[in-house]
DNA sequence: CGACGAGGGAGATCGG
DNA sequence: CCCGATCTCCCTCGTC
């Protein structure tokens, strides 16, 4: 667990043991990645902030191409790269707000959940594909069903996951005993499902992507990463709480402390705690790997 | 004293 | 239609 601190390393783009099935959002991230630093966006912003204050104007931007990449570049994402590809294209820049902190930390979860996530293929026309791969969650208190989001429209059609859901719970760790069993594939080709009867994307799921995602450094980092432990930017959390409101498409604008609310609810459920320290929160550790997948197998 | 962050009750929304 | 899970709104409290 203390492998590393706010260790660039950890993030999946990163990390050669990545599993098969983080290739379609990793690529996807990449793209965008790519996409951001040839507007040069993310380093203007990350030069802003590194300063200790992030440029609100660098910031929103910022924002903003994402947002735009999302809505405008999903359709050319397509898994055809390599993880070698991956390796070369995406350098994880240090988290510019790294601040391994002792006094942090030490919020012992019970860790009891147990997870799994796989990913589908990714499907055009989706605007938080790259954001939001389709994922399967579960969980012993079996309400983590998580199979992609409301927004998508090709969606994984697995049923039977759903189905079998409750067959994994007891699984700490199961994502390569999902893959194996049900078979990302399961989700290749993607029958027209309808939206009904899918979960929408959740908060913590949607604060595990910006983590993943540098050029939102600007507004959320890890604090340490292996701990699951993160932060928000006192300058920039507004501007990602919008994100996530707008991702959750509601009318009004959604402000960190309404976010900051259902992460709070989140701590009922032992998905994320809150830390002793301003605007830090930690993942549990059965949520942080199933959200990382197989990439941080302790 | 004000700003900011955190905690929590209650209602709304959505899917099963 | 009902119920549970989750999220949102809004208020209060603590700290700096």
């Amino acid at each position: 667990m203390d492998d590393s601190d706010s260790n660039p390393k950890d993030t999946p783009s990163g990390d050669s043991n990545t599993q098969p099935d983080q290739l379609p959002r990793m690529l996807a991230r990449l793209e965008m990645m790519a996409y951001v630093a040839e507007t040069g966006m993310a380093g203007t912003a990350r030069a802003a902030w590194a300063e200790g204050g992030p440029a609100s104007s660098s910031a929103e931007v910022d924002l903003e191409v994402i947002e735009e990449y999302l809505q405008e570049h999903s359709l050319e994402v397509q898994p055809a790269y390599t993880l070698d590809t991956l390796a070369s294209a995406a350098p994880q820049p240090a988290p510019p707000h790294s601040q391994p902190d002792p006094h942090i930390i030490e919020n012992r979860w019970s860790g009891q959940h147990a997870y799994e996530w796989y990913c589908g293929s990714h499907t055009p026309n989706e605007e938080y594909e790259d954001n939001a791969p389709h994922t399967t969650w579960h969980s012993p208190h079996g309400n983590w069903d998580h199979h992609g989001y409301s927004y998508d429209v090709n969606r994984c059609s697995d049923s039977e996951s759903q189905s079998s859901d409750s067959h994994y719970q007891d699984y700490p760790y199961s994502v390569s005993l999902t893959n194996e069993k049900k078979g990302k594939n399961t989700c290749d080709p993607l029958p027209l499902v309808p939206l009904s009867g899918k979960r929408k994307e959740r908060l913590f799921q949607f604060l595990f992507e910006m983590l993943q995602t540098p050029s939102m450094q600007s507004c959320i980092w890890w604090v340490q990463s292996s701990a699951g432990t993160f932060q928000f930017s006192s300058q920039n959390k507004e501007r990602l709480a919008q994100l996530w409101g707008r991702r959750k498409g509601n009318r009004k604008t959604m402000t960190y402390q309404k976010m900051a609310r259902a992460l709070r609810n989140y701590s009922r459920t032992g998905e994320i705690h809150k830390v002793k320290r301003k605007l830090t929160y930690q993942f549990n550790e059965g949520t942080l790997k199933g959200l990382r997948g197989n990439s941080h197998a302790a």
